[in-house]
DNA sequence: AGTCTAGTGTTAAATTGTAACAGTTGCAAT
DNA sequence: ATTGCAACTGTTACAATTTAACACTAGACT
């Protein structure tokens, strides 16, 4: 999937639910945001901020950092809390999707799957310690099969 | 457990595995190591690096930054990454173990599980991706029972 | 005693992220 | 078509967080 995607198609398919989400939202696909979303989706890496900032033709952070935030709170983008660093979703579709990411330490490609059996049962285990889930991070950082 | 500790004792029996566990380390346990492990321990809620800072008796960076590295690659604290904040671990003796952090976003208390058979459903799910992991970072945002 | 490694102290700087606020644009309702 | 409002932008300046570098010191082991 991260790996022998035909990209191009990849990425335009992706660009094309990202504009129907925002559609749906009431929110604008601006230039901006546009950009920003290019750039997280021009691989399967992740990418820093400032990554991000060297592509982007205005280099003023206070717009990268807006465009990633609306893209996260719109569920497009995935912040990859360990690392400090985005990659596009591959389930922006599915609204309450909990993404598990495998990050490859080598290559810094990144494969999300949606586990969603195991991911319960983290929540049922939590919830029987009195605690109410909102929100899940799962990151798994190791070597993906091309890099071993 | 989290709550109604008694936290001297929990705090002091952490402070014992800590020792003996940088001895087998044959690592020195430092005044700047104890001391920062010490405030991280003060109690279950979840530390800053800044917050650290504010209590140190020498407030120069690098000297907490490197304590934190210390402790953390020694298994003594975790990395909240999603919070970029610090916790004592509650299973350190425990070589390889994978927590599950549930992190109270009311009271900011941090509890710990050890959900052996979901984490190993998880990385065996990525296997099948050919995907080989090392570390497992799991942090759940939401409310413990008594914030509810 | 000598030497080697781990750890310290210190300065300074790079990197990363935000506040604040005036300006602009798209869109909806009169 | 204007007006008015909310969303979005542009810009400056700054705050917060983390790291580099390097000379120095303490402890541990011949």
């Amino acid at each position: 999937m991260t790996k022998n995607c035909n990209h191009n198609l990849c990425k335009s398919s992706a660009l094309l639910a990202a504009e129907k989400i925002c559609e749906q939202l009431g929110a604008r696909f601006t230039q901006h945001r546009r950009r920003v979303f290019e750039i997280v989706w021009q691989s399967h890496k992740a990418m820093s901020a400032a990554d991000i900032m060297i592509e982007m033709d205005n280099k003023q952070p206070p717009i990268t950092y807006r465009a990633l935030d609306f893209l996260k709170s719109a569920g497009l983008i995935h912040h990859i809390t360990s690392l400090n660093a985005y990659i596009g979703c591959m389930h922006a579709k599915n609204p309450d999707h909990v993404g598990q990411l495998l990050i490859c330490t080598k290559c810094n490609n990144v494969a999300e799957l949606e586990p969603k059996e195991a991911v319960k049962e983290l929540i049922e285990q939590a919830k029987q310690q009195g605690f109410s889930t909102q929100i899940t991070h799962i990151e798994m950082l190791g070597t993906c099969n091309e890099c071993e």
